[in-house]
DNA sequence: ATGAAAATGAGATTCATTCTCACTTTCAAC
DNA sequence: GTTGAAAGTGAGAATGAATCTCATTTTCAT
């Protein structure tokens, strides 16, 4: 899901673990995205002993209550997580996979229309533009 | 993908199966999405023979050729095949994972500008809503 | 200290999709 | 019509992300 605009992360506790799956993702810049792997091996350097299903998990949690966000790009192999930021599209090249941030979100008036529109309650809007980055073409 | 404004698809040979696959899609409502599983149901009614790869790799050629479109659902467990239409986007329900078309487009200007501004080569579209549909509320 | 609930790790499982490969079909050139 | 190279095919194996299971461990209010 690409933009949450259901408010702030609810305060909660959360065990150790999740705490360093999430500093796993905010100790990077902003913009980079990341496998659940890659969270998996950086989380691991904190503590070599948790397993990939607590990862999986602790993500599911924390894309839950809005910490950090999972980004799922049609064509990509898997979803990728990112730290919670600006409203934002994504956009991802055909030719090599990469997968940068565009600065852009639909209007609220547009999504509130749309929803009374077709008597639907929308809660996450997504956006993703695929194409050639500037370095493969 | 989603959307697909490169135009109109090309004239080329189309091995008999794919046209099969191509019949199974064409032959339903407008606005149905078909998994892949569903595709094979289908288009073995008429070739019982058919293989399972087959059927991949046709609605893989025809989703390039643009005869159909396959849409990635953020949070559906596969992807679903339509048959080319106006550009519209996606809505799937987090509850019942039902998927329906809403009407709905960028302006290609404002794709044109975002472009320009970072510099990409936008050739496909794709925005999708998440919520709770009507009969889940 | 204690016990119920939550969290955990390891590995098995699921399942959509892709790959492999021996075989078949197609079709243009002769 | 024959031929041969290229394209297509089906069956099943392989891949790999994500989920499930379950026995064990940790947490924490009491």
């Amino acid at each position: 899901m690409s933009s949450n605009f259901g408010g702030s992360p609810a305060r909660e506790r959360l065990p150790a673990n999740y705490l360093t799956i999430l500093a796993a993702i905010r100790d990077i810049a902003p913009g980079t995205h990341l496998t659940a792997q890659d969270v998996f091996a950086r989380a691991r350097r904190q503590r070599p002993k948790l397993g990939f299903a607590t990862v999986h998990r602790g993500l599911a949690r924390l894309s839950e209550l809005g910490y950090v966000i999972k980004v799922d790009v049609p064509g990509a192999a898997c979803a990728v997580y990112e730290q919670t930021a600006e409203p934002h599209a994504h956009f991802r090249c055909s030719s090599c996979g990469s997968i940068r941030d565009i600065a852009f979100s639909l209007p609220p008036e547009l999504l509130v229309g749309l929803a009374r529109q077709h008597d639907l309650q929308i809660e996450v809007e997504s956006t993703t533009f695929t194409g050639r980055c500037a370095s493969c073409r």
